[in-house]
DNA sequence: TTGAAAGCGATACCAC
DNA sequence: GTGGTATCGCTTTCAA
């Protein structure tokens, strides 16, 4: 072995100075108590000594607590079940904390959501990590929480100028584009497509929306988009519209639904005999949409990463709180493209595992 | 807040039961010098109380130090350093072991590879992370080392039955069933395909290939594939067969390069007039391929994530080495899909970050 | 088989 | 401003 660097600890820089631990501690940490001159001392020869904290000690000493509550909807769980096991999972990871998670959940999004969330801001915890949805109405709730001290992180969406600490979700707009782009692969002569959406009152699907459009605009003159469809995550009004829309004259031929909230547009489809006729990109991956995509009756699906998204969420959390620096604010990953060729590395992600030897995320 | 529950510690139980701490440490430990009798009574209290050891206080005192070879090519760079880059930010990240890194480099695999290995081997690393390249070459040394105690974890290929400790790579055969269902979805009438791949003799170019023809014959009946071309990763050899095989009566009309050696087949193509008339899917993401992949010219690529093989690399190995439980012992990651739309998700893992808002695959 | 005590490295408090 | 010292929770050695 190489490298039999001795390493060095607050007690050998002291030593080296002839002055003692307290002091060497304050200077390192700029604490006051110091002589300038001193101070400037201790940090050049920590600098010239390559001193690194020992973590394990530090964490032991400091002896840190801290509480964070996850906010989150019950529904749809298999997007919000692994991206709280991401969360989980990291927080046994963690080293060196007294970590309390509280998983406080609501029926749905737009159903209890903002009332889970102002009971949460009263709690005081240390951190929240919430979804949040109608920017507007979370907006000012989220500035009062951030003024109190209160670190707050997003998932699956965004609400800048609230003062939140970080984001984490799929880059929306990028995820529009990708529909767009295989739709466009896909559908060679002139077509008309169409998208259904969610609530464009949530800052990432009207994204998904504007990436989808542009994107068509750019790299598929051929393809014409019909007006968004906003099925407000309520299945029946999903399914109505989308019987409706297939009915009409110059019926799409390209489909983009960029919600979770897909099978209902994929039964009004079959029921119209037009399922595997029609070319069609989902969002997120569940047991129901597996035979659809093996069959190729759906093109593909935009998976969202949930696991990694609790996962980054939570880490990026604790980077903030236990090591005081700022961490990458806003994480906007990479949808995974699944298609019927790469689904069996996804199928481990949904219900339970089975501890196979292949994991497709690592999330 | 809620769940005020007390933590408990060693010292906790140890009051409980009117025995001392070291007896607590030996039950919890199976460590002998312990009646039975009282082991099991202390392993149930601390169920019952829910004891978790405190992992910096155990860091601390056991003071663990490790050290790890990475012996890997210079050569592809863009594939390489950000595969060490996962690995050093693992290793910032470790939090109680002292971890002594020894990055080991070698011109390109079958030039100095298994020397290098050899000698990693002799030095007795604790564990050694590495490419295995010609299995039946390695087989045989790392079994040796396998035997000898070392902790071997291979990334970006596989070395089965060596006593290898774990494996992290791309899932291969997927990534040659993906480059499949692309071409397949992009060439609607009768044509044929072509493989251009590395060295045969490593395991995943293989699977890449087997991979691609099954994919083909599944769901691209319409495709048929000519013999696989095998560059030996040299440039020279792949540009000529490139350009020899585009010049055949029945050229094909699709191709997918199945290693990072792809910029000589494209030089061919370009020649020849044929870039942007071909469907072309690469893989691996590096700067000359940005501006083929943003003008349509080169379909797609198949990002091969390195930088999270070498973070899942070391955690793994970590895991193993110090709290020696074994992690999953083979991740094979699925690879990302890079389109014109979703390239620029990627372009900051390319060359020097930029510091940018956007991360993508985190990684 | 069990108990008592030292010590890992960093921090914080109290005395000077 | 600075020095000395107890302490965090766990492991380990030495005595009993």
């Amino acid at each position: 072995m190489t490298n039999p660097e001795k390493i060095v600890g607050v007690k050998d820089i002291a030593k080296a100075l002839h002055i003692s631990l307290g002091t060497v501690d304050r200077a390192l940490h700029d604490r006051p108590g110091v002589s300038p001159k001193t101070r400037d001392l201790v940090l050049k020869t920590a600098e010239q000594f390559g001193y690194k904290p020992n973590l394990a000690a530090q964490a032991l000493k400091l002896n840190r607590r801290l509480s964070v509550a996850i906010v989150l909807p019950r529904h749809i769980s298999h997007f919000f079940d692994p991206l709280r096991d991401g969360i989980r999972t990291t927080a046994a990871a963690a080293v060196g904390v007294n970590l309390a998670l509280e998983f406080i959940e609501y029926p749905r999004l737009g159903s209890g959501d903002l009332e889970a969330f102002r009971k949460a801001i009263q709690e005081h915890y240390d951190g929240i990590i919430f979804l949040p949805g109608d920017v507007r109405k979370y907006e000012p709730l989220a500035r009062k929480a951030a003024q109190d001290g209160i670190a707050l992180m997003c998932v699956g969406s965004d609400a800048p100028n609230t003062g939140r600490i970080g984001a984490v979700s799929v880059h929306a707009s990028v995820s529009g584009a990708i529909a767009a782009d295989l739709l466009s692969q896909n559908l060679t002569s002139r077509s008309e497509v169409a998208i259904f959406t969610g609530e464009l009152s949530t800052l990432d699907h009207g994204e998904k929306l504007r990436g989808f459009a542009a994107a068509l605009a750019m790299i598929a003159p051929h393809l014409t988009l019909r007006p968004a469809l906003e099925s407000h995550e309520r299945p029946r009004e999903a399914y109505r519209q989308a019987f409706e829309v297939m009915q009409t004259k110059n019926r799409p031929n390209g489909i983009y639904i960029s919600t979770a909230n897909s099978m209902p547009v994929l039964k009004a489809l079959e029921e119209l005999g037009l399922l595997g006729k029609i070319k069609v990109v989902a969002t997120d991956l569940f047991r129901e949409l597996v035979p659809l995509i093996e069959t190729g009756k759906v093109l593909a699906t935009l998976h969202q990463r949930p696991f990694t998204q609790g996962r980054v969420a939570l880490e990026n959390l604790l980077i903030y709180l236990l090591r005081d620096q700022k961490p990458q604010p806003i994480v906007q990953l990479a949808p995974h493209v699944i298609f019927r060729t790469n689904l069996c590395l996804f199928e481990n992600q949904i219900g339970q595992s089975t501890g196979e030897e292949i994991e497709a995320d690592f999330c």
